[in-house]
DNA sequence: TTGAAAGCGCTAACAC
DNA sequence: GTGTTAGCGCTTTCAA
């Protein structure tokens, strides 16, 4: 591969000519200008991108932490991430930390603030003290989705309104009609689910009813099934059932058609985010859509911005920490809810 | 972030010794070592790696470009060659081409050589010219499915028999009685699916079946709801569908569903891959899985090779190009495959 | 066993 | 306008 010298030589300048043409840099007589691009072209040339990010102290990456690719979640986060990143030049480095904090560390330790200067972090089960060690290091950290506004983590962070998010699903399933709703909570690990729960269980409390059946599970599809079978089992008189994610609801409808329940006439399913599969599955998942697309056009947004005031004044930062809140939730009502009919 | 020369200071040594220390290079005496260790802990040192990439002419990471990451096929591949990879140090960028050409292009001019020592290629829609010529600038490119193990594609790869894959299928359906079986090809686009047509369609001529209906599609489960109703609409008669993928296949699913047909007593649909959404779906899909996790670990393993007979000898490399090739597809039967049923 | 010195490819003052 | 110079943080001969 050629270098800034060789392209410098065969074009008759310097090195310092060259990058300044390249980046549009000082003053550049348009004579020269037309020798350098000429030999780039002749040469193929294409900066070292490793090598210009030493000079300028800064990386072209963003590294995305997330706990599994696997979720289909997150790999419609990481195209909406990337787009946005793109436009400020960077490439994105996704981390699968798999759900273990010592995979993330070890990303982390690695390749913030040297092979990427800045980190998004979602759901990725990372310890928060980790995360402040990289940012004391001058490496910023954006949490994508804080599931709580109204308490900020001492993070910068994208927070989107969960708590809503379960209180609109307690609310439709409501309205239908049901009383008897089982719910789903998935991320039993992390407990990141707990508002969309709460959210839920206030809308019932608020149309007066009291309790309801729930059942804790992995967020994934297997996890929904298994929790719903449970959750049937237990109560066959549930008529509707609440997942905190789209992933459970769907393994619950897999559940009720296993059970030979049909969705929505003898049991109502829903979920939060609006994942892609819920569109496409059959019958199409009602559920809480999450504005992702915007999510990442804010976390990345932000990251930017906390990168660039690094690099101007020394320190970990200003007092107070930037949280940005995206719009609220929507319920979009598809084919897998309806009104109860006694069984 | 402390630098190399700052543990060297607050060791009492100089910067080679902390390096020689750091990589188990040189001989370096069991006190020193430990002062040395003892300075990396007590400032938090951790090795710029952009710095040292510069510094050892190589990168740490390997690009992988996908068409698009939101085809699930891909993050389950994206995850495989991602432990592949940590188990050389490698991180791995994702570069989305989104089926474009020259997206592809702007990757592989950006980051192949200076931010990732080798690119593994997926059905990206790369032009196979420009491939080339990042491979003649030095650096390696392997990819990662080929779907001819007889056709050679003049760079490096590993090789799926999809002939095979298509070919099962077809036998599949037909050792169940199906005679009149529409068939979905996925990659309208590129084409790259004719190598599981060609075996399927080489199965039913083998049975003495002539025609059969062919439909081409996008590699996606809307591509395939449209294709599987145009198909049942052109011929109700169908009691199988095969489709060269199982996102279209899923679609098919979901047509059937829609025109009030149950699979499989009305209808048979499998598909070919076996991800995971085929085990998750209701009715789960029959299907002939390719061996993902193992291609996954030959293409990094390959071009972990050629990325060090790269370094070791200069030039483009041999004249024979390597290519490895998977274990064969294999039938997955599960619920989505049965005996016809007149209609 | 350790240190000195050069250089990876590029950028950024500053001088000419 | 263009060249000179000095690094960025690290590795790696080669001497000592």
């Amino acid at each position: 591969m050629p270098t800034l010298s060789e392209v410098a030589r065969h074009a008759g300048v310097t090195p310092a000519t060259v990058s300044n043409v390249l980046r549009n840099r000082g003053r550049v007589g348009e004579s020269t200008r037309q020798r350098v691009l000429e030999a780039v072209d002749a040469l193929g040339y294409r900066p070292h991108l490793a090598a210009r990010a030493l000079a300028e102290g800064r990386a072209p990456t963003l590294a995305l932490m997330v706990s599994s690719i696997a979720n289909p979640f997150y790999p419609e986060f990481a195209l909406a991430v990337e787009r946005a990143a793109r436009t400020s030049g960077h490439f994105v480095i996704i981390c699968n930390t798999n759900e273990d904090p010592l995979t993330g560390r070890a990303y982390l330790d690695q390749i913030a603030g040297t092979l990427s200067e800045g980190v998004l972090v979602t759901n990725a089960n990372l310890q928060f003290a980790d995360l402040h060690v990289t940012e004391s290091r001058g490496t910023p950290v954006v949490l994508c989705m804080w599931e709580r506004p109204n308490e900020p983590p001492g993070l910068p962070c994208v927070a989107v309104d969960f708590r809503l998010a379960g209180e609109l699903a307690g609310k439709h399933l409501l309205e239908l009609g049901h009383r008897r709703i089982g719910a789903i909570v998935g991320s039993k690990a992390s407990g990141i689910h707990a508002a969309r729960y709460e959210g839920f269980v206030d809308a019932l409390r608020a149309a007066g009813v009291r309790k309801n059946r729930v059942k804790h599970a992995a967020d994934t599809i297997q996890g929904g099934y298994s929790a719903a079978r449970e959750l049937l089992e237990a109560d066959p008189q549930l008529t509707a059932i609440f997942a905190t994610n789209d992933l459970p609801a769907l393994g619950a409808m897999h559940a009720a058609a296993d059970l030979g329940l049909t969705v929505p006439a003898d049991l109502s399913v829903m979920g939060i985010t609006d994942i892609q599969l819920a569109r496409e599955s059959r019958p199409a998942l009602t559920t809480v859509a999450v504005p992702t697309v915007e999510v990442a056009g804010l976390a990345v947004s932000l990251l930017r911005e906390l990168i660039e005031s690094s690099y101007g004044q020394a320190g970990p930062g200003e007092a107070n920490v930037p949280m940005r809140i995206s719009s609220p939730p929507k319920l979009v009502v598809r084919a897998s809810t309806g009104t109860p009919r006694s069984r």
